[in-house]
Formats: structure tokens, C-alpha cells, sequence
DNA sequence: TTATTATTTGAACGATCATTCAAGTTCATT
DNA sequence: AATGAACTTGAATGATCGTTCAAATAATAA
């Protein structure tokens, strides 16, 4: 027997980084072996294709997502503060300008989604259970008198995801001036209590 | 001397449809003989590259969108009832669950953007032109004291923007049940008003 | 009609792609 | 130490890619 030499995560990383970057039919495997230090017969090795390295890399993308989401998430404050905190890291993020300001899941989706079914139902997946992770902390916020009007939490998590769709595409179109042009309406600090 | 046999909006339509549905590094040249008609050297002698067959179908993509919307908001109708129609409109487009329900300059701008910094910047004139149209119908609704509200008509526009941004990649997250899930709240009829 | 010029054709080209595989290497097991 | 299974290596492979080009064709101008 032998175990691998190589660091999970540290690859699906670098090639989390290559499919950002470049996206996925771009993104050669000559860049792959670049980007993840590994040999094409390693690669296939261990993740069977390019493909299957995607797949393992918006697996490896989730879950660092969701890690994240769960730390700012898990403490006790108030849930409303918590949203608006994370509404405020995601436009910094998309203020950053950097390859890394795309999603690698609605990227990816955006890309191959009508070539590969499997692939975009993983996708959907992933997507759908960000959404409802966001239905529960409306629902938590709701059950704390937070939030008034008569939307469902279910509503309000579409809504909010539709939002984050366009701020990302929208950050897309502002590449330089973003910062300097108006800042997206409604979004960062008020957008909750809008909802 | 001699002039192209060809029909060069049907020429593009095509090179557009095969784009948006396969986007443009998947799309081999053979897929775009078969979808403009032409064959490879007739392509070269007329549009220089793959490259600027992309450039010449997004343009066209461009002046049929223009097209479209100036016969929607052309009439002498009430601002905000063609701004419902209009959003109306593109509701239906992303429920038909076609490959055209993507925006070609917004998946051009997601798998492109950042390896071609020309494509890039003709993209986001467009979309900015789009922008503008969309900021002259908000100011002459204000003007008619159809809005309330202290925003500026360019921030409504923004804002809108956005909103067509998410509902697009939206449709993309929900192929198959988007009619039979909730419809995204505040679209199509209320998010005029609320805007 | 003839000369000229542009377009069309489609086979051929080199480059690059994802993938394979046989040889070399390494480590857990015996 | 010897064994053997799993991983690593990187050159080789066939396929496909975008692109070219010389010959054929067609339309305009003289």
C-alpha cells in the first residue's frame, strides 16, 4: 500500500483557482498540473478526468463556502446583524476585482450547465441548499419578531439569492469603477429590513 | 468585383444561437459552418477570425435587443405600464427554458471577460447603453410624477439592472420547475413600483 | 466579351487538447 | 529485508481544434 503524497484540499484549490480564472474548457491540463503541482497521471489517478476534477473542486468550493457561512452564522447575535455582515463581505468581496469575485458555482453553471445535466443538477444542488440555509435564518429572524410584513422566509431566501445572483454579474460589468460609481442600491447594509 | 451571397443577420442569428447554447470556446468552427451556413474560409474572408464572428453576433444580439426595446417604450403608453410589459416580457423569456434564455452578452461576459479585455469592454458598453435607456424611462416616469421616492433615476436603473442579472442566473438555477415553484416575489408586475 | 476582383470551397496544416500507459518510485505489510 | 500494491512520472497518442490557402466560381466594370 501507498497513500497519496499530495494535500487534498491545497489541490482542489489551486484548481478551484484555474476553472475561476480561466473556466473550465480554457483551463488545459497543462494549467491543471500547474496549478494543483500534480502530474496528469496523478490527476487522473485520483479524480478519474478533468471533469471529475471539477466536480471534486465545486465539492471542495461548497464546502469551504459553507464553513464560512457557519461560523459568521453560528454565533448568537442577532440574526439581522449577521445577514447584513454577510451582505457587507460579499460586496467587498466583489470589490476586490480579483478572479476570485466569481462564484465558481454560477460560473461553472453558466458554462456548462446545458452540456452536462449531471453536472448542473450537483450545481443546483449546492445552490438550493445555500437557499435554504438562508430560509432558516429568515425563519429564526422572523420568530424573533426581526422582520415585518407577510413574505415567507422561503420568499425572502429567493429573493435574497436573486439579489446575490445580480450583484455578481453586475460586479462583472463594473470591473474598475465599482467602487467609484454608486454602490449597488439597497444592497449591503439595507437590503435585509428591505426584504 | 463580387458581393457575399450570404444573408448576414441570418449568418449571425445563427453564430448567436450555437454561442449562447454551447458558449463560445465549446463552439467549434464546425458546429459554426453548420449553424451560419458558411464554410470555414467564407467565415475567415468575412469575419477575420472565430473571434470576430463572436463580435459581429454580439453586435447584431445588440442592435435586435435595441430594436425590440424601442418598439416597446416607441408607443406614447404610460412609463411604468411598458416597464411592467417589459419586465413581464422577460419573465416569460427565462420561464421558456431555452438555451435563448440566456443573455448572450452576459454569458459572453461570464466565460470571457476576464481572458479578453476587448471583448470585455465592448460587452460592458452595450450593457452600460442598456443601462441608460433604462435611466431615461425612469427619468420621464419621475417627470410624470409616476415615482415617489428620493432616488435618482440612474440608482433605479442600476438597481434594475441587477434585478435582471439575478432573475436570469435564477432561471438558470431552476430549469425545470421554475413555473411550478414560486415565481421570483416583486417581479414582472410589483418591482416597478417598489423600485 | 474580356479582364478584374471578390467570394466560395473544402482539403490540409500545425498546434493543442484530454487522455493513456509503461516504467519508475515509494511505502505499508509480512 | 523482501514483497507487492498504489502512486508518480512524463513522454506518447489519437482526436479535435482554429486557421490557411490554392483552386474554382461568380459578379462587376471596361
Amino acid at each position: 500500500m501507498r497513500n497519496a503524497e499530495f494535500d487534498r484540499e491545497q489541490v482542489l484549490r489551486g484548481a478551484m483557482a484555474a476553472f475561476m480564472h480561466k473556466g473550465y474548457t480554457k483551463t488545459s491540463m497543462q494549467d491543471l498540473t500547474q496549478a494543483t503541482g500534480l502530474h496528469p497521471g496523478s490527476i487522473y489517478c485520483a479524480f478519474t478526468n478533468k471533469r471529475g476534477l471539477l466536480i471534486a473542486a465545486i465539492e471542495q468550493y461548497q464546502l469551504d463556502r459553507n464553513e464560512q457561512f457557519n461560523n459568521l452564522f453560528g454565533n448568537g447575535e442577532n440574526v439581522l446583524t449577521n445577514l447584513k455582515t454577510y451582505l457587507d463581505h460579499l460586496v467587498i468581496e466583489c470589490l476586490s476585482c480579483d478572479s476570485a469575485q466569481a462564484c465558481l458555482l454560477t460560473k461553472a453553471l453558466n458554462e456548462i450547465a446545458e452540456q452536462d445535466v449531471e453536472i448542473r443538477d450537483i450545481i443546483n444542488q449546492y445552490l438550493q441548499s445555500w437557499q435554504q440555509a438562508l430560509t432558516l435564518q429568515f425563519a429564526t429572524a422572523t420568530l424573533q419578531g426581526l422582520l415585518q410584513g407577510n413574505r415567507s422566509s422561503e420568499q425572502r431566501a429567493q429573493y435574497l439569492m436573486m439579489g446575490i445572483y445580480g450583484l455578481r454579474t453586475f460586479a462583472h460589468t463594473h470591473p474598475h469603477t465599482f467602487s467609484l460609481s454608486l454602490p449597488p442600491p439597497a444592497f449591503g447594509t439595507d437590503v435585509v429590513v428591505d426584504i
